[in-house]
RNA sequence: GCGGCCAUAGUGAAGUGGUUAUCACGGCAGUUUGUGGCACUGCAGUGGUGGGUUCAAUUCCCGCUGGCCGCCCCA
């Protein structure tokens, strides 16, 4: 009684063996995708200064005001305070400034993949410590970028066999035509006040751009007369969605246009977009979600750059492979248990095991006074495909018995063609 | 951050204010010292945590921790 019991903190989780299929292959995808595409790979702190998200994401956004981690520790001075990186991209700009790669010949393809951290209450996809491959493009203020980014994601998705994804896609304007569109939303809803409900009414105040995605019956008749950001783009940015948006037809990517699709951070401009599982009809599991921020590099402190990204979230993804029923590919454990009776034997297995390793054979060797029986089974056990055994008698005629552990068929071959038979089978598995 | 549901072997479940808390799957061992999986037999393992009510709490109540669902928001 009153033995102390450990649990992971709220909205983290351990990733067990069993589960670790699923990451590698979403990893092995991702990346000869992403490399594949002109990005490259870079590795970002896991904390930075609290600033540049306060800054980039913006301080009044849920996630910086509500959900940000902040360190504490015994020397810091005051001057930094530090935070767990919510998202990635502010990183990613701030890297780009530092590391002076407006510099380097644009545009700018980069990708990192890692942990997140948000204080939410947890449900299921969402955590405290979540998972994500980031993908960003600076330097490049063409369609041909959002549509980069976005088709990297998708063919990511579809590599990976998932099925029933829809692009959402929205363009929330520039600084130049989305301040006139909120004044005429802001002037349209004004009459309304009183239909709305009670969020709404802060909405009204705080963020009228999610005055139009509210669930209540009440808002959403009022929402379905407003006036949209598509109908009021300036015309560069209403032929920019266009043409992202030919881009995707080009590539036969399906996509839905949703004009409540609004993002929660601050510093998107433009083209914001979302993929989604469609399978579950329930509720929409949003698996990635990104746009462009053309303001961003510069409010950090870089000069005027444009940007486009996204990221995947991962938990997610596997979630979904799961529900889809996808199932990665086996990862390569044990190919061949060796199995040995006697003194003589135990010596050529010795050899037998360094010749097997050295053709790149996954082999496993503790020699053993057992009987073949047990060592038969704890071969079995460890998930090995092939035993290699190798009794008294084998060992005086320089042969092996190769024995399939899922036919449970075996034949008799010479000491020196075993590794070529092995080889050859293991090919052929593969197939 | 708000509201609701929940917590029993490794996993999934059942049940009870009162001797050893049940079942399935899984685990281990044996039947079987030159051939595993099947079968049979046996073994081990459980009330998240702190407090309250009670003669007695796994069961009733409260706090904490954690999970799930809705809101908010988001990957």
């Amino acid at each position: 009684m009153g033995k102390q019991v450990y649990q992971t903190a709220r909205g983290t989780k351990d990733i067990l063996p069993a589960e670790q299929p699923y990451w590698a292959q979403i990893k092995q995808v991702a990346e000869k995708t992403l490399l594949g595409l002109g990005f490259g790979r870079i590795t970002l702190p896991h904390f930075e200064d609290a600033d540049i998200y306060t800054k980039g994401i913006g301080a009044d956004t849920d996630i910086v005001s509500k959900e940000m981690f902040y360190l504490k520790s015994h020397t810091d001075s005051d001057s930094v305070k530090l935070a767990l990186r919510p998202e990635g991209t502010a990183g990613a700009v701030r890297s780009y400034i530092q590391n002076g790669m407006s510099s380097l010949s644009q545009p700018v393809r980069l990708y990192y993949t890692g942990a997140m951290f948000r204080h939410e209450r947890p449900q299921k996809g969402r955590f405290r410590e979540f998972y994500q491959v980031g993908v960003e493009i600076f330097g490049d203020d063409s369609a041909k970028a959002d549509y980069l980014v976005i088709m990297s994601a998708w063919e990511i998705l579809n590599r990976l066999g998932l099925k029933n994804l829809i692009v959402y896609a929205n363009s929330i304007g520039c600084p130049k035509c989305r301040p006139k569109y909120i004044a005429k939303l802001k002037k349209y809803y004004k009459s309304h006040l009183d239909n709305l409900c009670t969020d709404c009414q802060n909405r009204y105040e705080v963020n009228p751009l999610r005055l139009l995605d509210c669930k209540e019956d009440s808002c959403q008749k009022v929402a379905k007369g407003a006036p949209t950001m598509l109908d009021n783009l300036c015309t560069d940015c209403k032929t920019h969605f266009q043409q992202t948006l030919e881009y995707l037809d080009y590539f036969n990517i399906r996509y839905d246009l949703d004009p409540t699709l609004v993002r929660g951070l601050d510093y998107y401009t433009r083209t914001v977009f979302e993929i989604v599982d469609k399978s579950d009809k329930g509720r929409k599991n949003t698996i990635v979600g990104g746009g462009r921020y053309d303001g961003l590099v510069e409010l950090l402190g870089g000069h005027s750059t444009p940007a486009v990204g996204y990221s995947i979230g991962l938990e997610r993804l596997v979630g979904a492979m799961k529900e889809q029923g996808i199932k990665p590919p086996k990862t390569r454990g044990v190919e061949v248990c060796i199995l040995q009776l006697g003194d003589k034997a135990r010596e050529i297995s010795k050899k037998i095991y360094d010749t097997l390793a050295k053709s790149d054979i996954n082999v496993y060797f503790v020699p053993s006074n057992d009987g073949i029986r047990p060592q038969i089974k704890s071969a079995a056990k460890i998930g090995a495909t092939y035993a290699v055994i190798i009794g008294q008698k084998e060992a005086l005629n320089d042969e092996i018995i190769l024995r399939d552990l899922t036919s449970s068929s075996q034949e008799v071959f010479s000491s020196k063609d075993i590794a070529e038979e092995i080889k050859n089978r293991l090919i052929k598995c593969e197939c």
